[in-house]
Parts: C-alpha cells; structure tokens; sequence
DNA sequence: CATGAATGAGCATTCATTCAT
DNA sequence: AATGAATGAATGCTCATTCAT
C-alpha cells in the first residue's frame, strides 16, 4: 500500500512532468528540468519514487487517460443514439482540451515520443489502439443499427481520432485558439462524414 | 560549388539518418546510429559533411518537401475544378505515401520533436504553417467560387491536413496497411465535409 | 549554502587542476587529466560541481587571488611610508610565491591563455587590469608626497608587475631558483628606478 | 633543396599562422582557422608543407627571431661601450615591437604555450634560455669593464627580458599603445638600474 | 523519506593527420 | 603541387540511475 505522503509526491512529480514535456517537449524533459520545476532539491527522488523514466511516463499516461474517460464516457452514455453518441464524443473531446490543454500536450507528445531502444512504440501503441478499436466496434454498431452511412468503420476511426489529435497540435502550437469554433466545425464535419446520405 | 563525392556522401547520410529516423525516432538518432546505418568510420564524417543536426535535419525537411510538392502540384494543377484539385490533392497525398513511406515518417517525426534549448519547434513551425495558410486559401477560393459549403477554411484546413497526418501515422505503425482503402475513404470523407449541401 | 562534502570535493578538484594546469599547462589540462590526478572516476563528476570548465577556472583565480591579496597587503599596510610600502610590496610578492609556486604558475597561465571564441581573454583583462590600476595610483600618490622620482605612473605599474610576473616565471622553468637572490635584487632595482634622484 | 612555390606556400601559411595566433591564440590556432585566413582550400595542405603542428610552430620562432635578431644586433654593434649598448638593446627591442607586433605577440604565445605531450616547453626553453645566456654574460662583462654596478647578472637578465615581454604583453592587450613613452621609461629605468652609483 | 554525491555511458563536435587522386 | 575526403581520438557536457547517510 502507498503512504499518503508518497502519493502525494508522486502526484507532484507527474504534474511537474506533464508541464515541463508540454513546455520543453519529450525530449528535452529530462529529470533535472522535471526536478527544477517540481523545486525538487534532487533527481534522485524521483527515481526514488518511479521505478524509472518509463514508470513515470506511464503514471502519466494512465492518469491522464482516466481524467479523460472519467469525463468523456458519461457524457456519451447520456445520449438516446449513436449518431448523438458520437456527436458527444466530438464535443467533449474538444470541451476537455479546454481544461486539460497541459496533460493533452504531454500525453500526445509521449505517445509519439516515448520508445524502446529498438524505436518501437512504449506507451503509444497499446493505448491507442485500444481506443481505436473500441470506436471501431461503436461505429460498426451505428452501421448496423442504420444511423451511419456505409464506411470502413476501423479507417473512419483513425480519421475521427486524427481530427481530434489534430485540433490538439493546433491548440499546442497556439494556446489562444478559439476551440468555440473548432468544435462546432469539426461536429459538422464529421455528422457530414458519417450520416446515412439524404434521398432526394 | 559541391563536388560529385559531396553530393553523393550527403545524400547518403541523408538517407541514413532519414532510416534511422523513421525506425527509432529522432530522440534516438544519435550521429552514432546513423553512422553505422551508413557504414561510416566515425560519427566526425557527418560533422564534416554538414555544419551540424540542425543542417541534417533541415537538408531532410527540404528534400523531402520538395519531392513532395513535386509529386503533388501538378497533379493538382491538372485539375478544372476546385472540388476536383482538392480530390487530387488527397489522392496524390496518399498516393506520395505509398512510395516515400520511410521519408515521410522521418518528416513527421522531425517536424514534431526538433526543438530549440526553451521547447520552440525547430522546422515545425514554418513549413507547416506555410502549408496551411496555402491550402487554407485554397479553400476559400473554392468557396468563393461557389464549388464548397460555407465552413471556416482555417479549420477545414486543419481537419484535411490531420486526417493525411493521421493516414501517415497509421501507415507508420503498421507498414502493411492497406492504402487504397485509406485513400478511398478518405476521398469521400472530404468530398462530404467539403460539398455544397444539396437541395432536396 | 554549500555542503561540507561540496566545499570538499570543490576544493578537491580546484587543488588538482591547479596541479595540472601548472605541470602540463592549460592547453593541456583537460577534464580527463584533472579527473585522473583527482582520482575521481568520471570527468562527470567535475561537470557535476561546476557549471563548466570557465568557472571552474574563475573559481582557480578567485581561490589564488584572495590567498595573495590576504598575504600581501597587511605587510603592506604595516609601513609608514610609500616608499616602505612598494618595497614591502616586491618583497610579500617573491615570499608568496615561495610557498605557492603551483597556484601561481597556473594562475599566470589561466590569464595568459584562457580565451573566449573570438580570441578576447576570458580572465586577463579584467583582473590584471584591477591590479595594474590600483598600482598606478599608488605609484602617483607616491609622487606626490614626494617619495618617488618623476616617472609615468602607469608605466611604471606596468614595469613592477612585468618583473614580479618575470620572476615567477624563471621560478616556473626552474622550480630549483634561488628566490632569496630574486628577492634581493629586484628591491634593488626598483628602487633605484623609482626612488628620488640624488643631489651631488 | 626547396622548390619556388614550395617556399612561397610555407611562408604564406607561416604568416597566416603568425595572424591567428597573434588574434585568437595559440590554443585556438588550429589548422583550419589558419587554413581560412590563408585561403587554403584545406588543412590538408598544411601537413603537406609542414611534418607537423610542432614544426609549423618551431619555422614561426625561428623566422621572427631572426628577424628580430637582424634587427637588433647591428643597433648594438654601432655603439662603443656596454652602457650605450645595453641602451641600444632596450631601444631596439621597443622599436622592433612597433613594426613586428602581430609577430611578437605571436612568438610568445608559441613560447608559452606549445608544450609537449609531458607538459614541458616546446620552444619556449631552449630559445629564451640561449638569448638569457647571452645577456647574462654581456652585463658580466660590462660590470668587468666597471660600467655597471654590481648586481647579480642572470637575476638582472631575467629582469631586462621580463621588462621587454611586459611591454610587449601590454602592446598585446591594447594595440594602440603609446610605445614612444614605454620606449623613455624603460630606458631610463634600466640605465638607473645598472649604473655604477654616484658619489656625492 | 529525502538528500546530495557519484557513476559511467552517451552525446555532438573539433582536431591533426593520412591518403587517393 | 594541391585537393578534398576520410579517420579516429579527444573534447566538455548531459543523462538516468544508484547509493550511503
């Protein structure tokens, strides 16, 4: 069991971390910059608290992936259809970058960043296909239930998911972008993209 | 002037460090590796070729930019309509890929993680603004034009140029991806998000 | 504040640079070689108590430049006249480098060779210039209390500090010198060419 | 026997290396920044005329000290007695400098600085010790001739030496020195250091 | 728990020198 | 005679990690 103190500091840690890789970017948040921010006095301790720098890049991610779906699944499951359901999913995707603009930057940027001596992916891999496979299995259901028109289902997800990501790196690159207009354009683009088409 | 050796040495450590990079990452694509992945004496070769990282890693943005649009524009240009040039635009997009696989994730990857000493994108920022500001014209000329709906072309701009990046990335992570089902979709997921609505 | 292991291990590493730097000279005196005569197991570790090789060798001439003016100017300061002052000045001068011949043979060298990337000397200037002032104002004052023949002051200064320099360098090469001689003879000298001329 | 181009070659390089010395010192004198000053296409060419770094160096000491010895010699040898051309020496050494001073400043850089790999001189001892020598044994024979006083003639060489470098580092320092007043000080000094006393 | 000291591998870069042409 | 390409050792410095206290 972990002691309240050393929850504390990791906590401590993994926030200092997520602001210096969103500032510096992976590859320059090295422990001694992680350590400045936290005003910690040694690097040692957060090799003392993390197994490594790959444990700590992990705490990170799965934290910030819980924030994520702790806010973004109720929100999907409040609504009667899937069209409605993935309407939700765009906007509370757009709605959390809002607040967490910090932990997304660093979470997109260790995804893509962290690897193993061999290049392979450390965390971007797993993670994401999970996601990617689960709104795969979601659009495949709106499919069958009619609300959708008839797309691949797994290339239509990795296109919603580059939307996503892709207002993100927009919003990393610019802190002062209006999301207003993000989400409502991106909503329509991709209602238009998956709606069944009209008969006229 | 260059001489024929220099030419040929530079491309070679072009393409060295382009492989490294698209397997390991930037982070790891130490002159070391790519010196070996080039079969050179030392890593003091690639100093004496070019002035420093940034010089490679500039030379590789350049090259492979410039085979890019190369292979793109007229593609474009032989076009009669702005629907139909956003089209080739696309295809010609996935198309590059299916070919320059390896060059085009090493671009990505350089775009996204080189940085200056305070965190600032090193070739990011300009190229890929230089990009989006083209194609965010394009598109309000089309809309002028009459041939697109009334979005806001800043962000159809962005959503296009994520869903190529999103395709690479896919591509990047599994190289046997099928591309004609990427290209297919993706054609009429534009299509969509970009027509004039029809009347009914 | 710094640690006691810190002052320690400053000190530590201070010492054998100073012996290197003497023995080998400055051009010589590399990270390793300090290392190896330290026994220290890693040029790191030097890295790990300085900012980089110009403060270690700030902190070299501050160290020897306190020691010196800590030694020479009370025995200055204990005289009633100038003329008592600049002989006790020449004489404090050749007894420190009597016990601390290392420390000042790499002093002279740091200054000497010591430089910035454009070729402006990084320790020199600022320090000698220090001294060289301050003596010529001394030698001025000495002037006008009538103590010392009508010589230009600065040159003078200039003079003074090229025949103490003078000896410590025969005292380099030959570490076996007859210090009691130099002595000796270099009061003589200046005082014959400062003091006032006899009326026959 | 050396070609016409042969000898043109070195002495370009041999002025170029003088230059950068003289500018940026002898620890930043590499190969290359001589090689740029002079024009060359490459280092290459300089370990082409030259066995080494070391014999470069050793072709610079010699030629500027013949020079300087040309110069000054016959100035002595104009004079009648020891005093007149102890005062010829002092004279022409300051005036050598004002034509010669990029060469100078040069030539005792080189003497401080080029050591061996075991830290002893490589130029600076053999050369200075021999000009010493002579020195040493000329104010002997001026104190037989009982023009001069009795002081200990090596101890005052080494003075008369460390007085001319001084001048010569302060030259160094700031090039627009005014050598006319050097030249009147340090005659004077060494004409009242060496006199016989008066009697009164 | 936390600290600061230490380790040793790895980094990009500069250097004098060699060599084929 | 000259060129430019190549070599490999050495440089100061940063890094994640370990460890005694």
């Amino acid at each position: 069991m972990r002691t309240f103190t050393e929850t504390g500091r990791r906590a401590q840690i993994v926030q200092a971390a997520i602001e210096t890789i969103a500032e510096l970017g992976y590859g320059r948040a090295s422990f001694s910059q992680i350590a400045k921010r936290a005003g910690l006095s040694s690097t040692g301790l957060i090799s003392y608290h993390f197994a490594g720098k790959d444990e700590l890049m992990s705490e990170i991610v799965t934290e910030v992936m819980g924030t994520f779906t702790a806010f973004v699944l109720p929100r999907m499951q409040a609504q009667d259809t899937k069209a409605d359901e993935l309407r939700a999913f765009v906007e509370s995707n757009v709605d959390f970058m809002r607040a967490h603009r910090t932990q997304l930057v660093a979470l997109l940027d260790i995804m893509a960043s962290a690897r193993r001596d061999d290049g392979s992916p450390l965390h971007g891999a797993g993670v994401a296909e999970a996601d990617l496979a689960k709104l795969t299995e979601f659009l495949h259901e709106g499919q069958q239930a009619g609300e959708f028109r008839q797309f691949d289902p797994r290339v239509m997800a990795v296109a919603i998911m580059s939307l996503r990501d892709g207002v993100l790196r927009a919003l990393a690159a610019d802190p002062g972008l209006d999301l207003d207009v993000y989400e409502r354009e991106l909503v329509a683009l991709v209602v238009l993209a998956t709606r069944k088409e009209l008969q006229c």
